[in-house]
DNA sequence: CTCCGCGTGGTTTTT
DNA sequence: CCACGCGGAG
C-alpha cells in the first residue's frame, strides 16, 4: 500500500495522530492546525492502510457545514462515494437511528422535528391548557428549562420537587409538554439527542450492533460536547470502540448552552488508555498575531496547555485603534477596508466582527454611505422564513392530521373568518377529549349545536381543504406535491394580496421552497433511513420506507439552510465572533473591545464566564490570517443612552511590543461632546468634580469611569464602571472617589 | 380581522 | 434607541 498520499502533506503530529493505533486519542488542535485535515487522512488511513471498511466508521460533528465539508473531502480522498460511511451532525445521527427504529423508539412513525420557533408555540400551548400564566412562566425560560433538563438527560419523573412549589410547576409543565408531544408525534432538539440515547439504553440488541459495527468513533468539536452527546458517545464507544476524538479548550465558547469543556478533561478518566496528540503548528496567521493570542489566552486558568507557533513570518504589528465614539470606529474600519480593496484585495477577504448583533448597525450603515457590498451572517434562514413555515405547516398536515402545531399555524394563515374564538373551542374540545385539534375540529363543526354555524362552515372548509390536499398529493412526486399546496393553501394569493417588497421576497421564496423541493435528493436521505446493515440478520429494520414528504420536511428542520444569499458575491463580511469559529479571513476587525461589552457585562463577574468570554477574543484573533484590527470606543450609543467604557481588559493582556497604537488624527472633527454638554445641562448638575466620562480611583474597586450619576448633595449617586469589577452604583458621600 | 399604540426588554447559536 | 408582542378599538 502506498501510503504516501496520506502521509506526505502531514506535519510530525498530523502524522502521529493519523497514524496512531487503535487506542482511544485525544487530538488537541488548535485554531488553524489542520484538525479537518487530520480527520479526513484518519479516515483514508483507516480504509486504505488498515483495510478497514467506511461501513465500520462513524464521524460526528456539530453543523451541517462541518459534516457536508468532511464528507466531500473524504470522496475526493478516497475517489469513491463514502456512502456507507455514517458522517452527521449529532442531531442528524440521532434523526437516522430514530427513522430506523421508530417503534423501539416508542414513536409514530411519521415523527416531525419541531424547531425552537415550534417549541415555543408548543409550550405556550400547554401554558393555556394549565392555565398557567404567560407573563409568571415565560414561554422563552420554560423553553430554557426543558431543555436543559432534557440535555442533562432528565425526564420529568426523575425530578424530585420536594418542598419547592415553583418547580413542582416547572415539573407538571414539563410533564404536560411532554405529553403534548408524545400525542402529536413531535420531537424537539433535545429530544431527539435523549431519545437517541434512551433507544440504545432500552435496546442492548440494537446498542450491541452499533457498537460492533462502529469500531472507530470520529468526534469533530467536542468541546462543545453537552452531556447527553458524551453520554450518547460513551454508549456507543463502549468498551470496544476506539474514540479518536478531535478538540480545543481554549475555542470552548459555547458553555451558555450546554457546552461541556470539563468533556475532554475527563476523557483520560473514562479511557484510561488515552493518548494525546497536540496540533500546535499554525498554518494560517502570521507570527505577531499568534503570539498575541497565545498571550492573551494564557490569562486562562486549567487549561490543557497548547502554543501555536508558525514557521512563517511576523508580519504586521496587531493594530489596535482607540475611536472617540462608535461612528468614528466604523468611519475607520470602512476606510481601512477601501484601502484594503483599493490596493487590489478581494472585499470577502475582510471581515468585521463584534460581540453582539446590535453592533452590526453602525458598520452597516457607514457601508451603505460609502457604496462597498457587505454581507451580515446570522438572522433567519431559509427554512425559518414566516411563509417557508407556513407552507411546510400544510405539508407536515397532510402527512400526519394528528400535527397539532402545525394545525394551529395555518388553520387560520391566510385568513378564513377562523377567529381566536373558535380555535379556543377547538382546542378545550381537544383537551376534554384528549384528542388530537384535527379530530376535534372535525367533532365541532359535527356538533352543530354547541359550535356558531358561521364558525362551524369556516372551519369545515379548512377541513375539506386539508383533506383534498393530502389526497390530491398523494400520488404526485415531491417538487409538484409542494406546489400543490402552496398554490391550493392560498398562501400564494394572501401574500400577492400584500404588496410590498416584503412581500414580494416571500412569494420569491415560496417559489425556491418549489424548487428546494423538486431537487431534493430524495434517494439519498430515503436510503440513508433504510438497511445499509444487511450482514446483520438481527438487526429488524422496519421494510416499510420513509416517504419522501417525510423526509423532505426532516431535512427542513434539521438543515435550515443558509442566512442570507449571494455568497459568491464579493462582499465584507460582517458577524458575530461566534459565528467566526472556523473561518478565516486575511483582514480581520475586531470591534467594540470595551469592558462591559466584551468581555460583556453578563459574565464579567464570574470567573469561568470572563475565561469563555477570553476564548471567544482568542477565537476571533486566530481568524486573522494577516492583518488584525482591534477597536473600541471610549463612548458607545447603547439602547439610546450614551455609555462610557474603558478599553477591553483583553487589551491590555497583549503585549505592547507587539501592539500599534493608531490614534484619531485631531484633524477629524472630534465634536466638543456636544450631547454630552446637552445631557450635563438638561439633568441635575454633575455633582461637583465629576462630569460623564471622568476617570476616578476608588479604594477597593480600583481605576474606573463615570458613566452616569443621579441625586443631590448627600444622595448623589454615580455609576462608575470599574476596571477590574464591572459597573457599580456608589453613594457619592461614602464613595471618596479619586479624580485622577 | 386588522391596525395602531403602548409597553417592554435587549449577549452569543446550532440543531 | 428599536424591534417585537400584546391588547384594545374600529
Amino acid at each position: 500500500m502506498d501510503v504516501s498520499s496520506i502521509l506526505d502533506s502531514l506535519n510530525d503530529a498530523q502524522r502521529q495522530a493519523v497514524t496512531a493505533e487503535h487506542k482511544p486519542l485525544l487530538v488537541l488542535a488548535g485554531a488553524g492546525s489542520g484538525k479537518t485535515r487530520v480527520l479526513v487522512h484518519r479516515i483514508a488511513w483507516l480504509v486504505q492502510v488498515e483495510g478497514l471498511n467506511l461501513h465500520n466508521i462513524i464521524a460526528v460533528t456539530f453543523t451541517n457545514k462541518a459534516a457536508a465539508e468532511m464528507r466531500g473531502r473524504v470522496e475526493e480522498m478516497l475517489e469513491v462515494p463514502a456512502a456507507p460511511l455514517w458522517i452527521g451532525t449529532f442531531h442528524g445521527l440521532a434523526h437516522r437511528l430514530l427513522r430506523r427504529h421508530w417503534q423501539e423508539a416508542d414513536l409514530m412513525q411519521s415523527f416531525q422535528i419541531m424547531d425552537a420557533d415550534d417549541q415555543k408555540r408548543m409550550v405556550k400551548r400547554v401554558l393555556r391548557e394549565m392555565d398557567l400564566d404567560e407573563n409568571q412562566w415565560p414561554p422563552r425560560e420554560v423553553c430554557w428549562y426543558i431543555n436543559n433538563k432534557k440535555e442533562e438527560g432528565i425526564r420529568p419523573k426523575h425530578i424530585v420537587a420536594g418542598e419547592d412549589e415553583l418547580e413542582a410547576i416547572r415539573v407538571r409543565i414539563y410533564q404536560a409538554y411532554e405529553d403534548a408531544c408524545a400525542r402529536t408525534g413531535l420531537i424537539d432538539f433535545a429530544e431527539m439527542l435523549l431519545r437517541a440515547h434512551e433507544l440504545w439504553l432500552n435496546n442492548p440488541h440494537l446498542l450491541a450492533h452499533y457498537q460492533r459495527r462502529f469500531q472507530h468513533v470520529l468526534v469533530d468539536e467536542f468541546q462543545d460536547t453537552n452531556t447527553i452527546q458524551y453520554a450518547w458517545l460513551r454508549l456507543l464507544i463502549g468498551k470496544t470502540g476506539t474514540p479518536f476524538v478531535v478538540g480545543d479548550d481554549d475555542q470552548s465558547i459555547y458553555r451558555w448552552r450546554g457546552a461541556k469543556v470539563e468533556h475532554l478533561q475527563r476523557l483520560a478518566t473514562h479511557f484510561p488508555e488515552l493518548q494525546t496528540v497536540r496540533l500546535e503548528q499554525n498554518y494560517r496567521s502570521t507570527g505577531n498575531i499568534l503570539k498575541a493570542a497565545n498571550a492573551v489566552i494564557d490569562n486562562n486558568t486549567g487549561r490543557l496547555g497548547k502554543e501555536l507557533w508558525t514557521d512563517g513570518h511576523d508580519g504586521d504589528l496587531i493594530q489596535i485603534f482607540s475611536a472617540y465614539n462608535e461612528r468614528e470606529e466604523a468611519e475607520f474600519v470602512v476606510t481601512r477596508i477601501r484601502q484594503w480593496q483599493n490596493d487590489g484585495n478581494e472585499r470577502k477577504e475582510s471581515a468585521i466582527l463584534y460581540r453582539s448583533n446590535a453592533q452590526s448597525r453602525v458598520f452597516e450603515e457607514m457601508l451603505i454611505q460609502g457604496g462597498i457590498p457587505y454581507r451580515v451572517y446570522g438572522g433567519l434562514r431559509f427554512f425559518e422564513r414566516a411563509e417557508i413555515k407556513d407552507a411546510l405547516a400544510y405539508l407536515r398536515l397532510c402527512a400526519n392530521q394528528n400535527d397539532d402545531a402545525a394545525f394551529e399555524r395555518v388553520v387560520n394563515t391566510p385568513t378564513r373568518g377562523i377567529g381566536a374564538r373558535s380555535v379556543t373551542m377547538v382546542r378545550e374540545y381537544a383537551q376534554a377529549n384528549s384528542c388530537s385539534l384535527w379530530h376535534a375540529a372535525a367533532a365541532c363543526v359535527a356538533d352543530e349545536l354547541n359550535f356558531p354555524r358561521r364558525a362551524a362552515k369556516a372551519l369545515h372548509v379548512f377541513l375539506v381543504l386539508i383533506n383534498e390536499m393530502s389526497k390530491a398529493v398523494e400520488k404526485l412526486d415531491l417538487g409538484e406535491q409542494v406546489e400543490h399546496v402552496v398554490f391550493s393553501s392560498g398562501l400564494i394569493e394572501h401574500f400577492k394580496k400584500e404588496k410590498g417588497e416584503k412581500a414580494e421576497a416571500r412569494l420569491e421564496n415560496l417559489d425556491e421552497l418549489i424548487s428546494a423541493a423538486s431537487g431534493f435528493d430524495v434517494d439519498e436521505v430515503v436510503n440513508a433511513m433504510q438497511s445499509d446493515d444487511y450482514e446483520d440478520p438481527e438487526l429488524q429494520l422496519d421494510p416499510e420506507e420513509v416517504s419522501p414528504l417525510v423526509a423532505f420536511l426532516a431535512h427542513a428542520a434539521l438543515e435550515a439552510g443558509e442566512g442570507q444569499a449571494d455568497a459568491w458575491e464579493d462582499c465584507v463580511q460582517l458577524m458575530t465572533l461566534h459565528s467566526a469559529k472556523g473561518l478565516e479571513f486575511p483582514l480581520v476587525f475586531m470591534c467594540g473591545l470595551e469592558d462591559g461589552l466584551f468581555p460583556h457585562q453578563r459574565s464579567i463577574n464570574d470567573s469561568a464566564g470572563l475565561e469563555e468570554e477570553r476564548r471567544l477574543c482568542y477565537v476571533g484573533m486566530t481568524r486573522a490570517k494577516e492583518h488584525l484590527y482591534i477597536s473600541h470606543a471610549e463612548r458607545r450609543r447603547l439602547y439610546g443612552q450614551d455609555n462610557y467604557a474603558q478599553a477591553s481588559r483583553f487589551l491590555s493582556e497583549i503585549p505592547t511590543q507587539l501592539v500599534h497604537h493608531i490614534r484619531p488624527q485631531v484633524s477629524v472633527s472630534r465634536p466638543v461632546m456636544p450631547t454630552l454638554r446637552r445631557a450635563a445641562l438638561v439633568r441635575e448638575p454633575a455633582p461637583e468634580g465629576l462630569s460623564l466620562g471622568q476617570a476616578v480611583m476608588h479604594k477597593k474597586f480600583g481605576p474606573g469611569v463615570v458613566m452616569n450619576y443621579e441625586g443631590q448633595g448627600s444622595h448623589a449617586r454615580v455609576q462608575v464602571n470599574f476596571q477590574d469589577v464591572g459597573a457599580k452604583w456608589l453613594v457619592l458621600a461614602y464613595a471618596n472617589l479619586q479624580v485622577i
